[in-house]
DNA sequence: CAACACCATTGATCCTGATCAATCCCTTCC
DNA sequence: GGAAGGGATTGATCAGGATCAATGGTGTTG
């Protein structure tokens, strides 16, 4: 049995405070989108705060400003699946019907753009281009969770991670050093890519090792791309 | 090294023939897409027949009026992940963007209704329930396929099979004698669940001899719902 | 209807990654 | 700055499921 989740998590605490209601975002989203910004609030989440729980009534859905969330599963038992890592711009609980079927959690300190679903629906029902957008972020939720299936269902653990170095080295923004945060812990990482937390310290200390990869707590240097995409892009196309 | 996939499949013909253009379907898809049925053709499909391959320019949607097909991710090296296996009354192809990122293949014998994406995005751009409708399908696929990371990321085999024998007995049509046809393969639940052949034959076999399912080789009955349900459902919520 | 091919089943053994356990090392907080 | 606590790392061992192997069943084809 797996298990993987013992790890003792901060005791996800309520939600975090409202900072200011409405107010012109540094990069605002879609143009279509332009009408729910006046729906909308800014909000702060600490390190670990849940935003909303499995199950919740989904009242709203986000647009991350600043740091970084994660969408999870949880079992009974405590096993955690975290299906994935929202970063700047990304969107989620748009997806929801009644209730969210996933928790969300601050994995830092994070800004929010909260948008109440009403007001999304009461759009989307009068504008086909802001349900063609929902559509668009939906499908694109959809392919790359069919590529984590490849990856959960038939990689090896050094393929799972080499994967997921490079898309983080892709998603997170870049300091043109090559170096980038990586803001979640091992433990994550591990619930993550259906491993343990020793297999993902024992895969990346390897990689550090053979030059692959410069690594600290929090942070990740690609060094041989080459290399990295050669263990992680066995998939066909 | 996982691998589970160089049991060698009949080799994926392409397509099957074309029946009848139009008329009327025994159940029509929701009100909304009454408009779509103009455009849409009744396509047989051969049993391991590839209707399209990854990677194909997305020119179709499909809808299936009978039988099975498998959504498949090949890797390079043969290995193969089974996304989801879609039956009568469902939607797919409607989420690719310029390609397909999968491959779809009848599992059995199967009648398809084919609709030219070309008319879907049209209809769609002028009819906001289609642009809905479409947006309700993607969602349902993302959550469903959240369910199955849960599954490939953090359990059990027989705790994967029981899952996936409840769901079978759920989404298969029903004789009412509690008998439902299991038209796919061992390997292709094996390639479904993440495991190999002989795991779920053994985990069968060992559901069989405790008289929790009955089996044949495609035919499956659940004998003692509860305890499968027991070993299946340890998701919160 | 016999032969074959292919899928399913069962057994024996192996190996990847899980589990158990012991430091280590940062960060925080007093 | 020292102590404490929690995440990260590394080592030793275990086990679930993969792999290798042999046989059995079933549908297909000439």
């Amino acid at each position: 049995m797996e298990q993987s989740s013992q790890h003792t998590f901060a005791q996800p605490r309520r939600i975090g405070l409202t900072i200011a209601r409405a107010g012109a975002e540094a990069s605002p989203p879609q143009p279509p989108l332009a009408a729910l910004e006046d729906f909308a609030v800014t909000v702060a989440i600490r390190k670990d705060a849940e935003i909303h729980a499995q199950g919740d009534r989904a009242l709203y859905c986000y647009r991350i400003v600043s740091g970084c969330v994660r969408s999870v599963k949880l079992m009974e038992d405590g096993r955690r699946q975290i299906n994935e890592f929202l970063l700047p711009g990304d969107w989620f609980g748009f997806e929801a019907l009644e209730t969210h079927d996933v928790a969300a959690e601050a994995v830092s300190e994070t800004v929010l753009r909260r948008y109440p679903r009403r007001a999304c629906d009461a759009l989307a029902a009068e504008d086909v281009r802001i349900t063609r957008w929902l559509l668009t972020l939906a499908t694109d939720h959809l392919r790359s969770a069919r590529d984590r299936m490849v990856a959960l269902g038939r990689k090896t653990a050094s393929e799972r991670i080499a994967g997921f170095l490079l898309e983080m080295a892709k998603r997170m923004p870049n300091d043109r050093s090559g170096t980038v945060a990586l803001p979640m812990s091992r433990g994550d990482i591990a619930d993550h890519l259906g491993l343990t937390i020793e297999t993902v310290c024992r895969c990346l200390a390897q990689m550090r090792r053979d030059g692959t990869i410069g690594l600290t707590r929090t942070s990740l240097m690609v060094r041989q791309r080459a290399a990295l995409e050669a263990v992680a892009d066995a998939t066909r196309h």
